[in-house]
DNA sequence: CTGGCTTATGAAAACGGTTGCAGTGACCCG
DNA sequence: CGGGTCACTGCAACCGTTTTCATAAGCCAG
């Protein structure tokens, strides 16, 4: 494939260059230090022979990877995505590159895979959205790597987590929908430690402001449009009749929707609905959802800014990141 | 956070189990070649002290780095999803990591990410549904890095190509919107070199089939829920009225039924919808979607199948791998 | 026995960079 | 003009593996 020979070295760019390795080197590195010319020489080099550093041997070296193994638990349609997005992106503007694994949706980060991104000498490991096991982080706490929990805000981080608390989302969800005058919710809860906290803050603000403790309803992970036609199905055999769903996604929330609409139900007008997360498609369904706004992107620049800090050694003293939440009122409810 | 000292070595495993470094790196790499019972006490070792291989000083020295550069487009609601979950996942199997790097929804890949991707040497470079410059091309062309392309099939891959003829499904589903009766479509259609060669493929084979040249209307991408609407709206201007849209995506798809079914139009009775991509979704709306089902898990397991071959030194001559596609008909066409 | 294989292991030279330390001028200042 | 600074660059010792080549031991046929 290339016409001859192999990969041009530091080397050849340096004895091109007139210079030594460690001159290109700095090139790379540490620019600032070049005389100009030096630079504008190596710069004339490195372009002729087409150099591209090595970064494994780099990376071996210096024993700074530029590796962040990000854990997610699954990409197809998961509200996540805009995280990841965010992250590879900034990531790559800083040169550094993102080694993706996924965990399942269950979020059992194999032993296996926590191996590949220690043994590749990831500069830091982000898990996303995930509880994971005693054993796991037990074992990422012992190690050196910097570990970023993403998404939800633990007690005792193992290093850093940037997020929001979901039983805050729970609690200020049941203000609004109090608020608004609805008094029969049906709940329904996808499995998974995050949403049962939402249901949780829930519940407890839900029955503290007076209300009888609300129905609920399990539907398994993840949580898909699908689900929507048995929380519909619930909602007609419920007597007392519910008066606003909760719905533990948008996409559920549009599942119910449909449903509904299929049925000739009018929406919030004989029955509300509420989401989380929103998607594009909750401020494009009609009716409109009403949900709960995380800035998703906002979590993968937090955290990348936190490995920018220890890149320069001045690592926060605050363990934990709130970015927030925003209840967005539209037409659903 | 570690007790003392640094992460162990292989000489520390080598030292603990009383051989060399070179027989722990065999009982890693070449298992075979061991005596069981050193196998055993270098097991123990590497157990005791809890050595991980760094595989990046590996990757220097093997000159097989294990790392596979994955571009896409984006991950938000992508099609290319299941592609990547299924390669990801292959690949870990396989014990490579998957280094993902995204290059927007008009897929230009930035000279410097392609520089980070072999600069990590990446035993491999997967591309994922893009139409790639020239200039792209012609770098990858030159470098002996193996190159896969996914989701088409270019006339001359730059080395491999695992995908399907979207000109082929445009043709297909003309003949089947033909077949079922549907006389005035109206196409529409996403920027983007494979979207359009759908379209040339339906409109070649619509025409030819004695239909008239179909009402077309472009949307830009990511073609999302949202264009739905616009979609709609359209059907209701034109004179005489389409009796199907063909829409770009299952999102797409999506839009228009909810549209309509806000509107009190019956589907397929009042409007026709066709969609593309079998998301989960067609299947669960209301009414389900016909559409164009890619196996796109597949496609990611095949990809990782031709980097499994390459290395077993026994790539395949053929250099396009087809992986078909199916027409799903449903109830809304 | 002996010589030729096979099997299991070790010694040491890569792999392609980075970086601490030292060296060299140039420049400045008293 | 001597000595001290500063800005820049080179030398060479790593970084932690893999892999080639060599060696030693065991085995078997002749």
């Amino acid at each position: 494939m290339i016409p001859g020979g192999s990969a041009p070295r530091i080397h050849d760019v340096a004895a091109r260059a007139g210079v030594s390795a460690a001159t290109v080197s700095r090139f790379f590195n540490m620019p600032g230090l070049l005389a100009e010319e030096t630079a504008e020489r190596i710069r004339r080099a490195v372009e002729e022979i087409g150099y591209v550093p090595n970064l494994n041997a780099g990376g071996l070296a210096s024993r700074r990877s530029g590796l962040v193994a990000v854990f997610v638990p699954v990409i197809s349609n998961s509200i996540f995505n805009p995280t990841i997005e965010a992250m590879v992106d900034a990531l790559s503007a800083e040169g550094m590159s993102t080694m993706l694994a996924m965990t399942g949706p269950r979020f059992e980060v194999a032993p296996r895979l926590i191996d590949a991104a220690l043994g590749r000498q990831a500069d830091a490991i982000v898990l996303t959205g995930g509880a994971h096991g005693e054993s796991v982080r037990r074992r990422l706490r012992e190690h050196p790597t910097l570990v970023v929990e993403t998404w939800g805000l633990p007690e005792d981080p193992i290093n850093y987590a940037v997020g929001f608390s979901h039983r805050a989302v729970g609690e200020a969800v049941a203000q609004f929908l109090g608020e608004r005058g609805y008094r029969r919710p049906l709940l329904v809860v996808a499995e998974g430690s995050r949403a049962q906290s939402r249901r949780d803050g829930f519940v407890e603000r839900w029955t503290t402001d007076g209300g009888s403790p609300p129905v609920e309803m399990k539907v398994s992970i993840p949580s898909r449009f699908g689900h929507g036609r048995a929380a519909f199905r619930r909602v007609g055999e419920l007597d007392p009749r519910p008066d606003v769903v909760v719905c533990g996604s948008d996409s559920l929330a549009q599942g119910v929707i449909v449903e509904a609409l299929h049925a000739g139900i009018r929406i919030p007008d004989d029955l509300a609905i509420f989401g989380f997360g929103n998607l594009a498609v909750a401020g494009e369904m009609r009716p409109t959802i009403s949900t709960v706004d995380i800035d998703g992107g906002r979590i993968g620049r937090e955290t990348v800014r936190l490995l920018k800090q220890r890149g320069e050694g001045r690592l926060p003293d605050e363990r934990k990141i709130d970015v927030g939440f925003r209840i967005i009122a539209r037409e659903s409810a």
